[in-house]
DNA sequence: GGTGAACTGGACTCGCAGTACAGTAGGGAG
DNA sequence: CTCCCTACTGTACTGCGAGTCCAGTTCACC
């Protein structure tokens, strides 16, 4: 039992590696086994097939994320219990940790599902689905408490404000890995939290 | 000559409607030369494979997309003259065409090509670069001429401006395809309108 | 000593990319 | 009229990776 969980968070490491450095078509079970030094039959034991494989690793990676957000603005949070302010310290803490990650942020994932549509069954695209319908609801809720205290200078949609920061942050690791730069994502993050002190700082 | 101009082009045709419906690895030589009603050889005669057939899809696609901001910015222009109020309108006819497009907007072709990294060629990739690097300048460019005028409230890196408004479009059609909304990149184009109007206008 | 979970290993099918090449239809140049 | 070139067709082949099937092995624990 213990070796199960070994060997199948093992291949979830390695698989992830593999997908985050050059996606998930070019990821073949043949190397994942290779470096998870198992055989093929192993693998299939423990994922049905490559979309199963998919799937766990999108839980997975949703789980940290969330964990992350979670962490992150409770940090903030510690630092400075005005919500506006809460709110620009987090995604200031969120673009230094992006660029300090060397080989980029896993939010690829998502955007890299989102792109490969087809190859996912219907599992993996609402899973998909429902992380960023959270990432809505958990931005949309902290905006609309920076707002009581902070009325918005121009009438904004408090649900496309919300996806603006997971927009932001898949936008700026396209433009990182279209470009092989290393700070757009956090570049784009910090122009975001400027527009947050224009849209909310009072008159 | 005339009908391989025609072939060509039908091939690209298809294989990029395939593409943007369901990603470049989804899409399978067999079932282009079908649309096309071609045979398989008739297809490697005009690419070499589907590498080359990636790049001619590339290129087509960002000369497109550049006449299309050319065209969107000078219409702009002919509304308004001020290079603020240029740009504002230009970005709200950029948000309507969005709208308008019932399959998604070819964008995703860039973001498409950068999480799918490994499937193509340096040619490709520096192809994907070097387009992104020319929204930057076309859109620093504008940026610059409106800052002159403009003072902004807030310092803000040019460059990383510029490269927002391909961050925002990129990030708002992951966004979309991932919730299967419509108009999340819209949405998201208009809310960056709204960061341009509180950061240049006047106190 | 028996049972079941976690594998190994090998043989097989299938779909798709890519290669090779022989043959052909049709238009233009001489 | 014929020659040649472009733009294909059609077939046959290799090779890779996903996925299936299954028989056998190891080891832990009841």
């Amino acid at each position: 039992m213990d070796q199960k969980l070994d060997t199948r968070s093992r291949i979830l490491d390695i698989a992830e590696a593999s997908v985050l450095e050059k996606g998930f078509e070019a990821t073949s079970i043949e190397e994942i086994v290779a470096g998870a030094e198992i055989s093929r039959g192993g693998f299939f034991y423990h994922f049905k097939d490559k979309n199963a494989l998919a799937r766990a690793m999108l839980e997975r990676y949703i789980e940290v994320e969330n964990k992350l957000y979670d962490d992150l603005f409770a940090r903030a949070r510690e630092l400075n219990d005005d919500p506006l302010h809460c709110m620009l310290i987090g995604l200031k803490l969120l673009a230094e940790m992006l660029e300090e990650m060397p080989t980029g942020h896993p939010g690829c994932v998502i955007a890299s599902t989102a792109y490969q549509d087809r190859l996912f069954d219907e599992g993996v695209r609402e899973l998909n689905r429902q992380a960023i319908l959270g990432w809505r609801k958990r931005f949309r809720a902290m905006f609309e408490e920076i707002a009581e205290i902070y009325k918005p200078r121009e009438t904004v949609n408090m649900d496309a404000l919300g996806d603006m920061v997971s927009g932001v942050v898949e936008g700026g690791l396209v433009l990182q890995r279209a470009l092989r730069e290393h700070n757009n994502a956090s570049e784009q993050i910090m122009l975001f939290r400027t527009y947050l002190k224009l849209l909310f700082a009072p008159k």
